[in-house]
DNA sequence: AAATAGTAGTTAAGCGTTTAACTATTATAC
DNA sequence: GTATAATAGTTAAACGCTTAACTACTATTT
């Protein structure tokens, strides 16, 4: 690969010139940047990345980071679609991505993923951060690294899907449709913080209509799969009388269906069964999912927009996005009101 | 951050042993080493990777290349199992993942994936590397960088999905069903190498069986999406009185059967529809669809344990990945035949 | 005529590692 | 008792870039 040294050797100038004029610095004549340029061209120089960022201390890499706790991190819906966003952001700007996926436990993130976080590789960082166990993005672990949040880990700059709204028009929705006895299909809420804002929602909301949120059926054992959807549903109906499932996500919701009708009822005929989300499955699913679209990629955009605002030492404003509510087959009055 | 010359100065040695003890050379008393890793301790050390990449050439950073044409990478299912098979590999092993999605011209890749190719941060490159339009990896590209192909770009190592085996089986799924009037749903081949065998597979098979492949009816113009499955789907339909369709990917074969199902015929009853690609809608619609599974984490595994081999100055060998046929409930035996 | 400002480039230090080459001490062989 | 090898550490060059500080020349101001 040909170096600094070797254009400037070329174009019959110091090395100093070729960096000045490549950076576009004043003070140049047209015919030494002419010289320079064409020597670039010839040689087909191309800048040493790491020298440059032991240089500079800029490398033009950020940091994606998606800690994850049990599973593997790619079965969550979300990742590919912040990771699109981000992904344009930066592709926009000359920045190219590091994906890092730690495993989180409660001594924290990975050696690993702290050897990079502080290794100077990484200009910013923008991280899901819904873990109670650890931060990723801990001030001791990221130095001075500018960093934003996805989700509701304690930073200055964050961006969230609003967990709340998302949940009480999802709850909204149900009861307005006239359910009363309305069953809970969730996860163990220490798991993630969005979690406990959903269930906020759905309680606040549930009460505001004067039902009794407390006494609702709930299976709070699900894990987010498919299969612990399918053991919610068949345990809470197995149990009591309910016309609806409210899922805290699409798969748990699409494996609720499933179990509905294998125990020989119809959605949403006989029961109205809700998530959250809007994965792909969940438009295809028959009947189609009623369901939360949190706009994932948008998440990915801001983020992103946040820091390199924040690379451009200006001070962004967090934000939280607004959810959609996507009525489609799964959800209908209840049998006794109709 | 500290450096190795502040721990050298805390330890009291020089630098050359703290980076030595580091790094596990030989010939050094274990008061020298218990002296230089209290430092280390103390100091909280970590290297800076920046220097270390340019004064070792290694990075321990990996660059994952999802080229793309005319969509964005992240709707293809395969991209996230290819990036989690790849990522597993690279985290034991304490690499870490440049995550590039290269637009893709036929002037070659846009120029910030040229920079990055040639800019000495990546230690290896492993590349989906399936569009006839220009390689990602031609060598021009990539200088010395150890590379492997996931796909049928003209590279020494490679890894591939069996398209040939999987078409194959699959048309022989539904040929053994007893279907004769087959109708094809397809993206130009121009496009995916891969396609083109998934096609030669198809017709090999089916005029094998005594078909007459050149006049099963086709719809080409398809681009991967559910809504060209349905377009598709209906042209066909309209033209043609067939028993099945084959689809050369799920999100199409989605489509087909809600076209099917709109156009009042029954899947499988009426018309069978299968696809390729079992993604996770393909198990969870109704019905289940009939796909070909080609194991896509497989290919993320064996091509980052080529592309180390290669890093450990190994000759790896290319690798063909056999598919496994999921029969669903999208396939039956044609009416005629029952 | 001297001082100042603007233009056009060069020199050289520094970023934090790795590692070849070197010194110095101690152990082993013959 | 000297040569050789093994052990234990240091010195300093190199990686390729950025940039502050400097030189040198020309144009303008006072």
């Amino acid at each position: 690969m040909p170096t600094l040294a070797e254009v400037a050797q070329k174009a019959g100038v110091s090395i100093a010139t070729v960096s000045k004029v490549l950076s576009n610095t004043p003070y140049f004549t047209e015919e030494t940047r002419r010289k320079v340029m064409s020597a670039v061209e010839e040689l087909g120089y191309l800048p040493n990345l790491a020298a440059r960022a032991l240089s500079s201390g800029k490398t033009h890499l950020i940091g994606v980071i998606f800690p994850y706790v049990y599973e593997g991190i790619f079965t969550d819906p979300l990742v590919q679609y912040i990771l699109e966003g981000v992904e344009a952001e930066c592709n926009e700007r000359g920045y190219n991505i590091v994906l890092s996926t730690p495993r989180l436990s409660p001594d924290g993130p990975e050696e690993n993923y702290r050897r990079l976080l502080q290794s100077s590789y990484l200009d910013g960082i923008v991280a899901l951060d819904n873990v109670p166990l650890s931060s990723v993005l801990s001030p001791s672990l990221r130095k001075n690294t500018p960093a934003v949040a996805i989700g509701y880990g304690d930073h200055p700059y964050f961006v969230r899907s609003d967990d709340l709204q998302g949940s009480t028009s999802l709850m909204e929705h149900v009861v307005s449709l006239g359910h009363r006895h309305i069953g809970i299909l969730t996860v163990d809420e220490s798991l993630h913080y969005s979690i406990q804002n959903r269930h906020l929602g759905l309680q606040t909301t549930a009460e505001t209509a004067g039902l009794n949120y407390a006494q609702f059926p709930k299976f709070d054992r699900g894990d987010f799969s498919i299969a612990s959807g399918m053991q919610g549903a068949a345990e809470v109906l197995n149990q009591e009388n309910v016309t609806a499932l409210v899922c805290i996500n699409d798969r748990m919701a699409l494996g609720a269906i499933q179990q509905v009708q294998k125990m020989g009822f119809r959605v949403p005929d006989d029961i109205t069964v809700v998530g959250y989300d809007d994965i792909l499955s969940a438009q295809l699913f028959s009947p189609a999912l009623t369901t939360i679209d949190q706009r994932a990629p948008e998440l990915g955009h801001q983020a992103a927009q946040m820091l390199f605002a924040l690379l451009n030492n200006e001070i962004p404003d967090s934000v939280v996005i607004p959810t959609r509510l996507c009525i489609r087959e799964s959800s209908a009055p209840p049998k006794s009101s109709r």
